[in-house]
DNA sequence: AATATTTGGTAAACTATATTTACTATATGG
DNA sequence: CCATATAGTAAATATAGTTTACCAAATATT
């Protein structure tokens, strides 16, 4: 009975969905660190999508990430420390600074996105290019209808 | 140009299977909170996935699970506290004990279990029976390639 | 049988990472 | 101008895990 109940939550949706998630960050992440990115690691993703090319204030990270100016403030610090991001004072504000990707960081932004392609493809002939295009298309449109 | 890598890097499969999995988890657990049942976090589901009716220690939890055997300590002692689990003296082997479901343990996996077909359900009717049945075959199909 | 090694489990110290509370400095709206 | 809001930092606290060290029971070795 237990087995049987384990089973059945073994294979529910969130878990599938935890487990691929999971698979995926992984196998990226481990590219990155092929290509000798070192440094960066799951929580920075915190930050990084979303620094834009006009620059943005740790306090607007903050709000849209949904966690503390605190925490991205210290992931910011270690971000720019390594080189991926620059800070300068906003020029129209004396209390705010802005936070743009660095050359460097453009180019992981490059490479990370690849990343992600190739595993992409790599996923896709595992169970064929159309049924995996279908899956996301569908994944999308779910989560699209969720969030709206 | 940073905006279009944005856009790409933040529809990737990666991301979109991580806000799924954060939006069926979150809503299992409210669901579960609206039960009446909040004592149970998502740690916690580090130990109960593994527990059987014939019982199981808690260094194969571990083990299984992939987290310290103190980790696991931790959780099965709250779990306890609350009456989810029993934990009794394994009568073969004088060092170990063993990790059971309690009455209570067993009700709140049967309502946990109910909230995941639930969500299922409601999450079906968004992008249409056919559509997520054949979404979540491939996705559980995707999983036995990659965990072979 | 006596000893050595492995194993189940616990305890304490340390690490990582986040939040809460409190503060400073600048902006801005009456 | 002053009151209030906002950007950002700092320190204390909380949470949750790992590492190191240990004990006691079981198993293996000689």
């Amino acid at each position: 009975m237990t087995q049987e109940l384990t089973q059945l939550r073994d294979m529910h949706l969130g878990r599938v969905l935890l487990k691929l998630e999971r698979q995926f960050t992984q196998q990226v992440l481990s590219q990155l660190v092929e290509q000798g990115i070192t440094e960066i690691t799951l929580r920075h993703f915190v930050v990084i999508p979303f620094v834009t090319d006009v620059g943005i204030r740790s306090v607007e990270i903050a709000k849209k990430a949904g966690v503390s100016k605190q925490a991205v403030g210290k992931l910011i610090e270690e971000l720019e420390g390594y080189g991926y991001l620059e800070v300068r004072p906003d020029p129209h504000d004396g209390r705010a600074s802005l936070v743009f990707l660095s050359d460097k960081g453009e180019h992981f932004l490059q490479t990370a996105i690849e990343s992600t392609k190739i595993l992409e493809k790599r996923w896709q002939q595992l169970i064929g290019a159309e049924r995996f295009n279908n899956m996301k298309q569908a994944l999308i449109d779910l989560l699209v209808c969720l969030e709206a």
